[in-house]
DNA sequence: GCCAACGTTGGC
DNA sequence: GCCAACGTTGGC
């Protein structure tokens, strides 16, 4: 069971919008990136990722699962790319900001810190549970 | 608003 | 196939 990492500009779409969402998700549509492609595509149904928003906030304020693996990113006027639908699982309760996440050492090596431009990223196993302790949020 | 990091493009 | 130039992203 892999974990990922997901960003998005509020501005574009944001936590608020994946929520409201609901049960029936949302296609994570847009990305132009081979390696977030790759990491798009070796998503599994019911692997769930970190909803993090770039820009002003930098912060992880919630949780999505994908409901649906890779299929062909419509919005693509032309390339061979892909998105996944992901729902709203849960918010943190407490967002965990880029800042935090630097002063941690153990978070201090996440791609996120590593590779800020990549959008779409894997998450080890050890980040996840420290990310979702510090949030608030039981496991 | 600026700048660094990264990815892509295009000339050679 | 290399590398300079350019464009984009994202943090500060």
């Amino acid at each position: 069971m892999a974990y990922w990492l997901m960003k998005s500009e509020p501005e574009t779409w944001s936590w608020a919008q994946q929520v409201k969402k609901g049960a029936k998700g949302e296609p994570w549509s847009g990305v132009r990136n081979y390696q977030a492609r790759l990491n798009l595509r070796a998503m599994k149904k019911g692997e769930r990722a970190f909803f993090y928003h770039s820009g002003e906030e930098r912060a992880i304020v919630g949780i999505v699962e994908v409901i649906k693996e890779a299929y062909p990113d419509h919005t693509a006027e032309k390339g061979d790319w892909s998105m996944v639908d992901v729902i709203a699982v849960e918010p943190l309760q407490k967002p965990i900001d880029l800042t935090a996440i630097k002063a941690d050492e153990k978070l201090a090596q996440m791609m996120l810190v590593k590779n800020s431009r990549l959008s779409v990223q894997p998450v080890t196993d050890a980040e996840w549970k420290l990310v979702c302790k510090m949030g608030g949020l039981k496991i």
